[in-house]
DNA sequence: GTCGACAAGAGGTACGTACCTCAGATACTC
DNA sequence: GAGTATCTGAGGTACGTACCTCTTGTCGAC
């Protein structure tokens, strides 16, 4: 009644184990015909060839790197503490993992540092970086070398990578709108922050708010995006003059990072009682707020899931088995003060 | 520089491989004072008992039962679907899953079934059952038996259950209740419905509920609760009667199942468009009302994860390996129309 | 001092798979 | 029909662990 092995197959399709072996691992030297005859056994009975066993015996490796942005965000610090509980986990079975940091303003220093990696030491790469022509071909060089590549939170659509992980973020955008929508009375004005809109993640955020908003919600108003670009005080300054600016400013939604410095520069206006705001990536920075009602609800994407999830493609990817797509769908997840777990 | 096997904690302690492995596997015939001296060694070059190899070795199989109501609700439903795909995933490894359907409605018949398992050929169990001193025993019996057992979605806290996975049902209904406040204007009546307030689930969230509207939203006011028993004819003619006799009525919390009726109830009355609906669990039906606006939001439990969880508990109790919590924790969604993946 | 009980060692086989070697069979070429 | 290239079979070892048997060592009791 247990699952069937190799001498199984062996026995069902009259042929000896070393022919199994030989077809199963694609090695030369079988006869098409005696391809197809194996295979047909394979079906027949429902073999699954038992992959702990195969790695036992092959003493395989897995060999990961992420390649993460180097800016100290309070969302980086937190997906690789995710990362280093993934690693002590059992999880990390036979996974031998790297993390590689990379300057994310300097699109030159992140194709230099993914040329520089040492390809024939790793199988496999998960990578969150901006989108740019150089990024692009990095990936398609890796590929080249037979590493499985992963993109992470910020997808590269058009790159040759072999899988994205993470939300689909014109949903995450619109999700907030939706929210926002609700939450406020039927008019006024939404301001929009951003780290910086050349980042494909804040764009596409972008989209799905404005288009939720202006469908279902005409009476509100979305102003500009305004950017902060990493720096503090630019941020205190920008969001300082909005605010002043706008006497009917309701809501403020907060694309990226920076939220330490959004929250300074609105509790600094005094105004921030009476604005709804709604942030991305729960941190325990985003936590407190939510919890003292300073942020009404964070949009967020599970770090750990996200951690697991690239392991679990990699692995599947270097393995050549298919993907458990509803596993793996990393969920948009709305966050209140009542259900931070 | 890789792991550390049996072989090295042998060398590392000055004893010979069987002497380990009794150690090991607690097998008789070794002095206090040796048990020592190997587990020193073990802490001293960080060895972690390789869980497949074991697994090969033992020919061991997991054999667990899901003991789930029978009632064909949507919920049970989606349910049994996840379980069916965690069996048909690689998750399912050395897995024989069962699944074993209760008469909900009838605690006698639950303790009948619970009697009349086969112990020894189980390794574990996970039960969504109502709360009942009976069930309790039944529990302790199987504990007795050396099953691992955990308790799905509805917990039995006073049990010798070894885990529970689901969500903090206070907490849920506490995000049903910010949610609800937020979302109706300051004053209004809301109806509260379930299907039976008998069980655990339905009161943990009507308590939560409560709460945070007498604190955050003291304009709004809650109804008692209406229950369905399952009935839809008796849902409908309830929800009915509550609907003509408040034109105050601005929100419906549904706890349970029996939305499909419930929905039908409130198209009738023809006020659906003017009520705030918010409910439970995330089904084909409710994913509809969603997508159609007649539902503002779902509060979920991925019953994918629930599945999956589930399993990876009950390996870990049978190995008595750590359980990692943080991985465990099934979180509490909120869906709307816009995040529905 | 010899006995028995217990502790520890030495060595084996097995699990399902990978990968190796060598021998034997079959098909193809001239 | 001999030679050669290609295919297939048989058998082995290994991976890390479990579990078995048989032997040797040690200790204390009588």
């Amino acid at each position: 009644m247990s699952r069937p092995t190799v001498h199984d197959i062996a026995k069902e399709a009259g042929v000896s184990l070393a022919t199994v072996d030989r077809v199963l691992n694609a090695r030369p030297g079988v006869r098409d015909q005696t391809i197809a005859k194996v295979q047909a056994a394979i079906d027949r009975i429902g073999y699954v060839r038992d992959t702990f066993a195969a790695n036992l015996a092959r003493q395989r490796q897995y060999r990961f790197a992420f390649i993460l942005p180097a800016a100290p965000s309070q969302f980086a610090r937190t997906l690789k503490d995710a990362l280093k509980e993934a690693y002590a986990s059992q999880l990390a079975d036979r996974v031998l993992l790297k993390t590689i940091d990379i300057p994310t303003q300097d699109p030159h220093a992140i194709v230099r540092s993914l040329r520089g990696l040492n390809t024939s030491a790793l199988d496999g790469v998960a990578i969150m970086a901006p989108e740019t022509p150089q990024v692009r071909d990095a990936i398609a060089r890796l590929k080249d070398e037979g590493l499985a590549v992963v993109t992470l939170i910020s997808d590269l659509p058009n790159s040759r990578r072999d899988h994205f992980i993470g939300i689909n973020n014109v949903a995450a955008g619109r999700t907030a709108g939706q929210l926002m929508g609700n939450f406020l009375g039927p008019d006024g004005e939404i301001l929009i922050v951003s780290n910086s809109m050349r980042s494909r993640d804040s764009l596409e955020r972008r989209l799905g708010f404005d288009d939720v908003i202006a469908s279902d919600f005409p009476g509100l108003t979305v102003l500009p995006s305004v950017e902060s670009y990493d720096d503090p005080q630019r941020m205190e300054r920008v969001v300082g003059a909005v605010i002043a600016a706008r006497p009917a400013l309701a809501g403020v939604y907060s694309m990226g990072a920076g939220n330490t410095s959004l929250l300074a520069a609105l509790r600094e206006s005094g105004r921030l009682k009476d604005l709804t705001v709604i942030a991305h990536e729960l941190t325990p920075m985003t936590r407190r707020c939510l919890q003292e009602n300073e942020i009404a609800a964070v949009i967020n994407q599970n770090v750990g899931h996200l951690v697991r999830s690239s392991l679990r493609v990699l692995r599947s990817i270097c393995d050549d088995l298919p993907i458990y797509e509803s596993q793996e769908r990393v969920r948009i997840e709305i966050m209140m003060r009542e259900n931070l777990d």
